[in-house]
DNA sequence: TGTACATCAGTGAACGCGCGTTCACTGATGTAC
DNA sequence: TGTACATCAGTGAACGCGCGTTCACTGATGTAC
């Protein structure tokens, strides 16, 4: 169930991706809604999922590493599955309207990876954001949503905002390598995210001690 | 020629948005690409001049408040027209290949204010990029291609460098908050903006000394 | 001032296509006795 | 082991719809004499 057409999204399309008929789809699901709000909660997980792989793989005491690796591998999948990515974080699709009960807690999960790394880092002093970084103007209020549901231990606000300003910087730069916005300015797209990266976790006081994992 | 439904881009959805019918258009374009190629043109062109207004409303020696009105007006277009903005920098439309040679230059068009003026703050002494913005790693290689248009003198390599740079990080910000990825976790969009706007000018000497322009 | 004609933006009907969706059906598989 | 029946994933035909595109046409406007 990976590659279709482009955003060109449909449901006859995605039935001959599957070489099946397309009322086949109608045992499983009730409407073209329901299919892609499945695709989107499938894209959502396997994410959060190569995300968390990524991190278990690096030293739990090596904060930095643990990030770098995330990141890569966010950025690397984008790149593997750029319909996915596109579906997740893309236009919106015309007629579609996402139930946030069912796609908000996949979407939290790849994001949460980030944020416990940034508060394991935070407790164990490791991470020094700069004095701007822990106090926020007063109208900024980056915050978690009281979702209340598996959220054991509160996410102290530093980290909150760390992880969003971390998260649009990188966003940046995948969309627009995504789409070929930057393919005449950057020669080495990998290099440059990683540079950038790099350049990152540095400014909140972090350094990378391991070796490069991918590189391509 | 501004408002139509959502991404939901048609020919005829267009001529109904113009109280016309759907023939009537092949009087002006030969094919749905041709209409395509000059709505995308218009956008990259309306979000230039954008651009440069907003840096012919400051003096002139104020490189960071210049920089910082730019930027402000960038993220304030893409909000006031979110079809034009996703147009542009959204998903590609699945039938239809841009003509490189139509839509780069007043895509360039835009960039190109933000390089001016990071260019004339470096002449002039008030940019100071940290050393690792100097120094760019061998394989990073950004740069402007030699599109020898009216490319008058050449561009620092710095200059270059710090646009991409800055570019891909209000670009993370706009997109996230565009298609509401950041709504529950931060309340005032425009304040978070501003706020990383500013530190990214701090981050590379610059500093804000004009009264806020925006702020909505 | 008045008639004849060219220009041309826009109309309305029509086409073939792929879409989402429905519906009666087929045919393989599994269970009951 | 053998027959009868229920289950159910998948099929094929059909529908109504909006799409891009074509084509002959209308009718207002402008120019020539």
């Amino acid at each position: 169930m990976a590659e279709y057409g482009t955003a060109g999204l449909s449901l006859r399309g995605i039935a001959r991706e599957l070489d099946v008929t397309a009322p086949a789809l109608y045992n499983y699901y009730a409407r073209l809604d329901d299919l892609i709000t499945a695709l989107i909660v499938d894209a959502y997980t396997a994410l959060a999922e190569v995300l968390e792989a990524a991190d278990a793989g690096q030293p739990r005491a090596r904060h930095a590493d643990r990030l770098m690796a995330v990141l890569l591998a966010y950025r690397e999948w984008a790149m593997a599955h750029p319909v996915d990515f596109s579906l997740i974080y893309g236009n919106p699709i015309p007629g579609y309207r996402a139930p946030a009960e069912a796609t908000t807690p996949p979407a939290r999960r790849g994001f949460a990876v980030i944020l416990a790394i940034l508060a394991e880092a935070l407790a164990s002093g490791e991470l020094q954001p700069q004095p701007e970084h822990l106090h926020q103007p007063p109208d900024l209020h980056v915050r978690l949503p009281s979702a209340g549901e598996t959220q054991a231990e509160p996410v102290p606000p530093a980290v909150i905002y760390l992880g969003v300003m971390g998260w649009t910087r990188i966003h940046g730069m995948i969309m627009l390598e995504l789409f070929n916005h930057t393919d005449t300015l950057v020669d080495n797209h990998a290099a440059f995210y990683r540079h950038e990266v790099e350049s990152l976790l540095r400014s909140i006081g972090l350094s990378i001690t391991g070796e490069p994992t991918h590189d391509t």
